[in-house]
DNA sequence: GTGAAAGTTGAATCAGGGA
DNA sequence: GTCCCTGATTCAACTTTCA
């Protein structure tokens, strides 16, 4: 015991993935080493039957093994122990994010604050595309809920306010959050095209929760890996990662996955540091949505000049940093730039202006 | 004991306001008579006083999360009371709505499991103009979360499909729902002109509630009535409310608010009906009237399949025999198949769906 | 090639009545 | 309680097919 309170953080298993319980693992590491926590837990749905569409496909639900639980009080079980070892291992000033539907998120949020942990918010994500209600029973369910919370109430949790600002046109960051689920090219598939995993979640998601509630080179533990989102995006924006994940199909998927990954440049990962009010720009939501890259190059319209996107939706020209409409006035020595149409981006052959993203975003929002 | 059992909804005290404790008057009130309950219990007073104590560095650890958890526990018998008396006093084919922020809504959600109530959704009330997080230190907290819940797992809940999705310009109703806060002229003032209530709820927010999970003519109770917002919204949409509410100053001002109410005409009350609602025609009656010969020859919508009619209301494909739907399933390959929209006959010069004949039966049995 | 049309799919506690 | 039958029910995004 004396030995393992010894434990520095040099001897945490940086960017890997360990096999087996989550409990088990967490309770070999040292105490107090670990920044952030995100966990996506399994929700334990209680499906009766099957459920087709209108046309008569079948729902492929997820009926896996490991959302499966006898009853309320074995899931609150399971719950208070990965809470408890979670916490543990939890810097004092670190801080937990959990993701889960109304199955499940009452019970956890519930053994969450019982455990000690302070809830900070709790944050819905908002599905731009999520399955409709096929019997027309019920609302359809078009969201999940994260609740992000300190270890204790006196915990100096690491918030970014002025990056989540950058990335919301200039506005405090809401509570709702509004992003697509995972599909298309980000979805991991199988030798044979089927899904990888049955709840992967989107990058974008994750993006928003480090930017938000992590520093760069900070340790994020995730103990429920899956396909590895976390790791993946964790690795982009240069935190450190841990994953635990007790199937080793999911661990193999997630190690080539993120193996692949690059990471940022050092330019993009910082995130705007100063109060100084924000123009109302959208910029943010391009980059977390994946439609541009980070580090990507934009040019000029009139090709005279070149930026680099960051991680919270700022550019960086030489040594000028700010929104795309502050970095664009400077480069031309004028009072104003309307940053949307000064700038454009490589689409294919083509340098296109980033204002054509902003109508895609607005066209996948607007519904709401 | 026995003279209570045998109280009939008669005897509810309808479109009133009680006094007093929610629970004691719940108990005096009949059991499996009241089709909905709308709760929005208190939170800020339950937890405020025990746990944000004054600064004290003497206090440990230990201590400190004991006392959390004894406040917790406090706030959790308090809802299992009057959540075991809500159940009792609802039909069983009732539901309930809670509404809560991240304080309270863990704790009174895993509660309401505990209980036996069945989730049917969590809804997201998304403010369209919340307040903003002055210190900078968190998300902007612009959101509540409302659970829908059954009072088991097979109780026949009203929801009105047809009229929220009418309510969302056509596409079925999200569980997000975007909604102002109560401000302006609905915001009730005292004759200082202070607001009358801290956490008076918008009217919007009510009307969609009761319009998705009552009927006009149903009970709904609101065991903390407050200035009796869901009083007000139940007698304009020509429900009945029953109220209980602590605080005598709060009563009277409800009372003034819901006598100036006036009823919708009982026209607008009508809401989208689902399909489901409508008498059920068995196919043999067509045949039975001649709106359809015996021998007659039906052509399945997609063109693929024919099928000749029986006398006695089946049909025959080559050698498939059965119902209008068997048959047509069976022909499809599928799981089940809705023969009225699927098979079509000859009517002129045109092949029309079986189902306009349904309608014409219909048309003649309703003298309506 | 190009665009229109058709097909596929996503953490789902998804029916009601009569015999 | 069970079994059986009727018959009501989908949105947005991406992928594939076909003209």
């Amino acid at each position: 015991m004396a030995i393992q309170q010894k434990k520095t953080e040099t001897e945490l298993p940086l960017d890997t993935i360990l096999a087996g319980d989550c409990v088990a693992r967490m309770q070999e590491l040292p105490e107090n080493s670990v920044d952030l926590i995100f966990a996506d837990p399994p929700y334990n749905l209680q499906l009766k039957g099957e459920l087709h569409r209108p046309d008569n496909s079948k729902v492929d639900a997820v009926d896996d093994h490991w959302d499966q639980f006898n009853s309320f009080a074995a899931y609150d079980r399971f719950s208070r122990e990965w809470l408890a070892a979670a916490r543990r291992i939890l810097k004092p000033d670190g801080a937990i994010w959990v993701i889960g539907s109304y199955h499940n998120i009452f019970r956890v949020g519930a053994a969450l604050q019982d455990a000690g942990y302070w809830i900070l918010n709790d944050v819905v994500w908002r599905k731009s595309n999520p399955m409709p209600n096929f019997r027309g029973k019920r609302l359809t369910n078009a969201h999940e809920t994260m609740i992000w919370a300190a270890k204790s109430d006196s915990g100096k949790y690491t918030f970014n306010y002025e990056a989540l600002k950058a990335l919301n046109e200039g506005v405090q960051m809401r509570s709702d959050w509004v992003l697509p689920i995972c599909s298309g090219g980000e979805r991991l598939k199988d030798a044979a095209g089927n899904k990888a995993h049955p709840t992967q979640k989107p990058e974008s998601l994750l993006h928003r929760v480090l930017v938000a509630s992590t520093k760069p080179g900070d340790v994020v533990l995730d103990p429920f890996f899956g396909t590895g989102t976390t790791g993946a995006v964790a690795k982009r924006l240069g935190r450190h990662f841990i994953g635990i994940e007790r199937e080793e199909e999911y661990r193999a998927v997630a190690e080539a996955r993120i193996e692949a990954i690059r990471r940022y440049d050092r330019d993009a990962l910082q995130v705007t540091q100063s109060k100084r009010a924000e123009p109302r720009v959208a910029f943010g939501t391009l980059v977390e949505r994946g439609l541009l890259p980070v580090g990507a190059e934009l040019r000029s319209l009139n090709g005279r000049h070149r930026a680099k996107v960051r991680a919270d939706g700022t550019l960086i020209a030489h040594d000028t940093k700010g929104s795309i409409h502050q970095v664009g006035a400077v480069l031309e020595g004028a009072p104003s730039c309307n940053g949307w149409t000064y700038w454009t981006f490589r689409k294919g052959g083509d340098w296109v202006p980033i204002d054509v993203l902003r109508q895609q975003v607005r066209a996948e929002m607007s519904p709401a």
